[in-house]
DNA sequence: ATGAAAGCGCTAACAC
DNA sequence: GTGTTAGCGCTTTCAT
């Protein structure tokens, strides 16, 4: 505990411990065999000693990377910004922290995929956690990176996804806005280009679809600017609308604050309800009813199977709860 | 490009420059004499093998770390997850990817900041970024992180600091709520253990001092729930405040619907501004009137100082601009 | 200015 | 089950 003392390294253990380097390396990394009294006495030396293994010689020695890559795919560098990613992020961060690894962001072209082949070359690159991503981006995904990518949206059969289940939450806003009485239900989705929304989308076809319920698709693109035009759109196209159900809360607050500028009487004339649970939903006016999106929760999913290279399910659905709120 | 070819490494780059490795690592590390000519051939070498240097066998030689630690000063855990601290994260890892590095995200403990010590030991980390930081945690940062560590919030004489014109963002607030004909304005601050809040609190005790106004200030804690029950507390102490001013647009926006909530005419009784001007902020009804917050900008300052290990001013201001909407 | 060689701390063959 | 040894790819003395 005397100031600047070189730093531990794994011969120290070795040697306190009475075993070969190793033994040590094999005790404290998991692989390969060792006796019960070696690994005892190495993970107590280890203990004693305050043993954290260097990440960077590891990662040299093994070629595993140093730190996993978040990439978001999307038409411009602005996607980086989204509050969504952020929150992808920090809790990336946070798993990869207890891991010793880092974490860094990347905006993947929706243009150009092949990008991602070129990010994945540098060695530095341990994982992938691919947020948002196409079809043809994950066609992309190197076979040598097999078992070290995840998905936050749809997979494919060599990256495991990890995410909210989309149908399901869409399928239980819809049923609710018709079990209040609500008749002709519009929907704002996201960017026709996200495959993980799709879902939603069919999800609501079906249901409204079964009540009788007309069809009113619009495409959004998760921002609330574009809610304020999209509610535009529906309420000028089809002027009885009497629900507006929008994929992100961002846009239904978008549309909500357009429509209330309009003249509309929400939820009186119009029910507004939205999707994800951000912070804000519970301050609007009226608040905005919404489904839960554990965003939180997911990342940690997808950052935990790609840093422990577990062989995930192909897919992990997270499950999305009705927030009943004033706006529907 | 056929395949899985081992990647190229500065051997490579050496040999095709016909220079010694030793040579080619001067060059391309920037430190150390070479030759003009060299110099140019193992550029051009490296430019043209696509070499790009091993994070992990730099900082194994160099013990330079293979990541930066953003480090999140607050009472739990549960800090990690404020939006704010999201928005930090992802610009920092967007700096830290176009250098090779990750991004790790830590609780720093209010009641322990000696913690801090004990998280820069790991030899992964090579630089801080302190969020929210106090003054005893700023003392603690060690000898041997000096110039590798970056503060957004206060800093000390060792550690640079980098945030947003909090005092002159408050004046100009309160400025704009006295121009506006409001005279008794309450002010909602910042946690009070956050010493960086303190020169908006500052700033607007000198403002309405010089108008001749009354002071009356409320502690939050930047949440919309203390906003609603900060702006109650204001209002049953001075029923005649006619302005409310709070640190942070999520416990405006708290304080805005709860004031609305109680009856309160907002703007017309009284008047509400924000602080940092998020994306909801310009969705509420009435939109919120508040000032700019480039967190992004200055995450990316603070990083760039750690990551370059660049000696900065021991201050860098980022201006906060005012944006006029509905609330005041 | 340049090159040879010794590490940085760890893992992974390979022999015992 | 355990130890010896050779790297992983880079930086950095130290000669030259």
């Amino acid at each position: 505990m005397v100031g600047e003392s070189r730093r531990t390294t794994l011969a120290d253990v070795a040697r306190h411990a009475d075993v070969s380097l190793a033994t040590a390396s094999r005790v404290l990394s998991g692989r390969g065999p060792a006796s019960d009294a070696a690994r005892r006495r190495v993970h107590e030396a280890a203990a004693e000693l305050g043993y954290v293994p260097d990440p960077a010689a590891r990662a040299l020695a093994t070629r595993g990377g140093t730190r996993v890559a978040v990439v978001v795919g999307g038409h411009s560098a602005h996607v980086l910004n989204d509050p969504y990613v952020g929150r992808v992020v920090a809790a990336t961060a946070e798993v990869a922290a207890a891991r010793e690894v880092g974490v860094s962001l990347h905006w993947l072209p929706l243009h150009d995929p092949a990008e991602l082949g070129r990010l994945v070359e540098h060695r530095g690159i341990g994982g992938v956690v691919l947020v948002n991503p196409t079809t043809t981006a994950l066609a992309v995904v190197p076979q040598a990176m097999r078992g070290r990518v995840a998905a936050i949206g749809i997979g494919s059969r060599d990256v495991p996804s990890f995410d909210v289940d989309n149908g399901a939450g869409a399928a239980r806003v819809v049923e609710h806005l018709l079990a209040s009485g609500r008749r002709r239900v519009a929907m704002i989705t996201g960017p026709p280009w996200l495959p993980c929304t799709h879902r939603a989308a069919a999800a609501y076809r079906r249901v409204v679809g079964e009540a009788g319920s007309p069809v009113r698709l619009v495409p959004g693109d998760f921002t609330a600017a574009r809610g304020g035009t999209a509610s535009a759109e529906v309420m000028a196209r089809w002027p009885d609308t009497d629900a507006v159900f929008a994929l992100g809360d961002l846009t239904a607050l978008g549309a909500l604050a357009a429509l209330r500028r309009a003249g509309v009487d929400v939820p009186g004339d119009v029910a507004v309800a939205g999707f994800d649970d951000i912070d804000f939903a519970a301050l609007s006016r009226p608040a905005l009813t919404t489904t839960t999106n554990p965003v939180e929760d997911i990342a940690a999913g997808a950052a935990t199977a790609v840093l422990d290279r577990r062989r995930a399910d192909p897919s992990t659905a997270y499950p999305s709860t009705l927030v009943l709120r004033e706006s529907s």
